[in-house]
DNA sequence: CGCGATTTGTGCACGTCTTCACAAGCGCCT
DNA sequence: AGGCGCTTGTGAAGACGTGCACAAATCGCG
């Protein structure tokens, strides 16, 4: 389903506008920029260049302008961005006004380290709860939480108002964890799990597995490795032994 | 990602292809399907069809047969893949089929984790060396490993074949622990602290930010949020409580 | 008050990614 | 052997994202 948009539709009484809807890449962007803005905020910035934002976030100057424009910004030609108004801007855009309370289920190896990544804590989420499915941990206080059982979610969720849930528990548990989650109507989920998950239309899910990171910069090491190989078209002077199709590894081949 | 490509190194004759250069689209999508081919090995699949691997991997099955078409792929019409030989190709393909050494740098909170977790070691990869800059965690072993300090790095370098480093320092720290892996040789990072890294040209840099993922999903929330209390084309104009258990029927699909 | 220096916002062209739709190929059954 | 149903591989078209280059806007200064 498209997703049309409003063009003339923006004037929307109030303050606050209505949200534009954004494309999935500036959104992306958005939470590196308003990283980029805190820092230059702290030492002492009042105004940013899209050139000096673009470079502290780590992107070309053009698709930060770009990006920006997308929220009908507010920036001064000839000057720059107003960096506290920005800052406002963009944390309004994200929904991150109010802090969102995050509901972490699984407290193993990765559990326990999410629980106490203070991270969540001073860029706009709570964690609110623990959950686990193993009596024996149940109980269990880290940073300041005590586990729960699972079995506790609609309990909890209606107590507290869970934006977030976050699955960080074994593989084979994942989909009757998110099956909870969204039975007390969550419908935002980080999943740390080495699975696929379906839920319901409407329902949002990122997934971050780390392996997946490892085997893609894996990819490309296979790839230099087989490229300095090859006679480079340059004449480069880096070829290297060329041990025929048993490959040794590359070591410290590249020196800048 | 600043990767430039080589033309004019493809069709080479052998048993062993040269590597064809795939879209990062693509790359990123592999050890997906990877993982879940090596799921359907388990459960006993001698061949699959892509509509059966894609709904597997949670991807659209005509982008399944696309990916796998770049790498000259092995399928049978009528029939479909056959497993074991696609699990080959993909694991020569992103360079598996040796194990690479990891590098772990910040035993902290996260680092911890990450040491303990063992979808590093049985998806391919080898935790070699930990290290940290605090004397009072060096010595500190952590699943049968022990904490070096950072100081070391050449030296275990200069044993070890580091292919791959991961930063799980304080952001203010990662910078410094960067430089320092390229300097020992290392061309691809991992980066868990919140902050861009620069480094020169050669060198792969991913990046995993816990938080902001929770804040693209808060975004959704939030645009989620506002659209239920906006009249809808035709609106059923059901007012849901916030964090309301009622499924709205007019949700928008969102792209994940 | 006007001019030049500077920086934003954006039209446009280009490249990448996705999706559809269908021909080509394969195995099975008769 | 031949036809039929199923599945892959791919051309083409459209959607999406990116980067250049420049007009428009603003400030500071003489």
């Amino acid at each position: 389903m498209s997703q049309h948009r409003h063009p003339g539709a923006s004037g929307r009484a109030g303050v606050v506008p209505a949200l534009p809807d954004l494309p999935e890449a500036t959104v992306a962007r958005l939470p590196e920029y308003l990283r980029a803005l805190h820092n230059l905020a702290e030492t002492g910035h009042e105004t940013i260049s899209s050139e000096g934002l673009a470079s502290a976030a780590g992107v070309n100057s053009a698709k930060l302008r770009k990006d920006l424009s997308q929220l009908g910004s507010y920036g001064t030609r000839g000057v720059g961005y107003d960096v506290a108004l920005l800052i406002d801007q963009i944390e309004y855009v994200l929904g991150l006004t109010q802090r969102r309370a995050v509901a972490l289920v699984g407290v193993g190896n990765l559990g326990h380290a999410l629980a106490g990544y203070d991270g969540f804590a001073t860029r706009g989420f709570r964690i609110a709860a623990l959950f686990d499915a193993d009596p024996k941990r149940v109980g269990e206080e880290i940073s300041g939480l005590v586990v729960r059982h699972i079995d506790d979610l609609p309990r909890v969720a209606a107590e507290e108002a869970i934006a977030i849930g976050v699955i960080a528990t074994p593989a084979a548990a994942a989909q009757r964890v998110a099956d909870e989650l969204v039975a007390v109507g969550v419908t935002s989920i980080l999943n740390f799990a080495p699975c696929v998950l379906s839920v319901p239309d409407g329902v949002d899910v990122r997934k971050v597995d780390l392996a997946i990171e490892l085997q893609i910069l894996s990819f490309h090491e296979h790839r230099k490795a087989s490229l300095t190989r090859l006679p480079a078209t340059g004449g480069s002077t880096l070829t290297a032994l060329p041990g025929g199709l048993a490959a040794p590894d590359t070591q410290e081949a590249i020196g800048t």
